[in-house]
DNA sequence: ACAATGCTTCGGCTACCATCGAAGCATGAA
DNA sequence: TTCATGCTTCGATGGTAGCCGAAGCATTGT
C-alpha cells in the first residue's frame, strides 16, 4: 500500500469541465467573482460555490473578499504554467480554445472608482509605482515607500500631510472592475486623481451618470512619461 | 454554447488515482508492460486495459509491441513535464511521493539478451553511440552512419561485411527488460557483444543458467572511453 | 497442432460526484 | 429596521465511469 501521490486529487480537479472552465476563465491573471464564474462555466451558483470550494482546497485558486462579492484568481503562476502545459497538450490532440475578449468602449480605459482613477490606466499606474518600488504591496495593504514620498512630492505636488485621514488608509489595493486586477484606491488614490483633475490631465466626462475619464492629449503624454509601462 | 476546452479532458485522464499511478510509474522514462502497470496501479488487468487504451488516445502514453507484451511509455518530454508540474502543486498542498528503486544487484548492470548486451551497460551504449551520431534511430528502426562503420572499424575491428544476415536486421532496437529502455540488438549487437568477449573485456557469468556478464577491470574501462557518458 | 501467456472486449454492478431546489447567512442599501 | 443581492450549506437525484468476471484474440513456445 504505496503512498498515494495527490498529483491525482489536484488533476481531478482540473479534470471537470466544469471547474476548467472557470481555471480558464482566470488564465489571463484577472478576478472573477463567483457568480461570474458560475456564468462562465454554464452551472449555477450553489454548484459554482462547490466547485470553488475544492479549487481553493486544492490550492488552485485564492479568494478575495471585496463587500458582498467574492473575487477570485489563481494562486499564482505556478497554477497558470501547469494549466497552459495542459492545455499545450490538449491542443496537439485536436482540440483548441477559443477566448473571447473585452468588449467595452473607452469604460475600460480610464474611469471614476468611487474617488479614485480605475481602468486600464489604474491598473497600470499600480502597476508602475509597485515596480519602482514606490509602494509595497502584500496581499491588498499597500504602503508607500521613502522613495514614494519623495516622488509624489517632486511630480505631483503630494505631501504625507495632506493624506492623513482618522478611518481611511492611504494605500488600499482595490479590485479593479474590468481588468479585475488592483488599482490604487485610499486617500492617496484619491489625492492623485484630484490632482490630474487640478492640472487639466483628465476629467470626469460631462454626460450626467457617467464614470468615464477623459484625458487630454498633453494629459495622456504626461501620465505616460510617469507610469508608462515602456511599450508605448 | 462556447467550444469545450480539452484541458479537462487531458486532466481528467491523470486525475483517476489508477491512471496517475500508472502516469507516475513511467515517470523515469523507462517502459512498462500493461499487466505490470496494472500492478503498479493496484487494479486488474482488464482494467488497466482500458485505462490504458484511454491514455493512449489522449495522447499522454505510446505503446510499443514486443512480442507477447505491450510496452506503454510517455509520447515525449512535455507529458513528463506536465506531470512534473502536477507533483509540484500537489506537493505544496502536504502530500508527497516516495518511489521506490531499483532493487536487483548485478543483473541490472549488464547482462546477455538472447546474444547481445543488456542492462545498464547495454542501454548506455546505445545512448552513446545515439548522441555521437554514428547509429540513426527512428522508433525501434536504426541504421549505421557513415561515421559509425568507421567507428566500428577502428576500435573494434568490426566491418560492414561481417554484419549481413539473410533475415537478421543489421540494427534493432530492443526494450530492455530492466532498464526499460533501448539497447542495440542485431548482427551488429551481437558482434560487439562476440567483440567484448574476444577482447577479454567481458565474459559471462560461469554459474549455469546466470545471464549475467562480468566486466573485467580493463575491459570496463575501455568500455567506459568508447561509451561513457561522461558522469564518470 | 496444442497449450500457455499477455492483453483485449463485453456485460453488469456499484459508487461516486456533479447538479439543482430550497433554505440559511452575510453584506450593503434604503 | 427592512429589503435586496451574493454566496453558501443541506438534501436528494441522476448520470457517468471505474471496476471485475467471463470470454475472446494474438503471440510464443513445445
Amino acid at each position: 500500500m504505496k503512498s498515494g501521490p495527490d498529483i491525482a486529487l489536484v488533476a481531478s480537479l482540473v479534470g471537470d469541465p466544469a471547474r476548467a472552465n472557470m481555471l480558464t476563465a482566470l488564465m489571463n491573471g484577472r478576478a472573477l467573482t463567483a457568480s461570474e464564474l458560475a456564468q462562465e462555466a454554464g452551472i449555477t451558483p450553489q454548484t459554482a460555490s462547490s466547485h470553488l470550494a475544492k479549487l481553493e482546497a486544492g490550492g488552485l485558486v485564492e479568494p478575495e473578499k471585496q463587500g458582498r462579492h467574492r473575487y477570485y484568481r489563481l494562486t499564482d503562476d505556478d497554477v497558470a504554467s501547469v494549466l497552459e502545459g495542459l492545455a499545450g497538450l490538449a491542443a496537439r490532440t485536436g482540440h483548441m480554445r477559443v477566448r473571447t475578449g473585452p468588449k467595452d468602449p473607452a469604460l475600460r480605459r480610464a474611469r471614476i472608482c468611487y474617488d479614485h482613477l480605475a481602468g486600464d490606466l489604474g491598473v497600470q499606474m499600480l502597476d508602475s509605482l509597485r515596480e519602482r518600488h514606490l509602494v509595497r504591496q502584500k496581499k491588498q495593504d499597500i504602503e508607500l515607500t521613502a522613495e514614494g514620498e519623495r516622488f509624489l512630492a517632486k511630480h505631483l505636488q503630494i505631501s504625507p500631510g495632506m493624506l492623513t485621514h482618522p478611518r481611511r488608509p492611504v494605500c488600499k489595493a482595490c479590485l479593479d472592475w474590468s481588468e479585475r486586477r488592483h488599482h490604487l484606491a485610499g486617500t492617496l488614490g484619491a489625492a492623485m486623481m484630484q490632482r490630474f483633475a487640478e492640472l487639466k490631465w483628465a476629467a470626469r466626462d460631462a454626460t450626467p451618470g457617467s464614470r468615464v475619464v477623459n484625458f487630454t492629449r498633453t494629459g495622456e503624454k504626461q501620465f505616460a512619461a510617469l507610469f508608462g509601462d515602456g511599450k508605448h
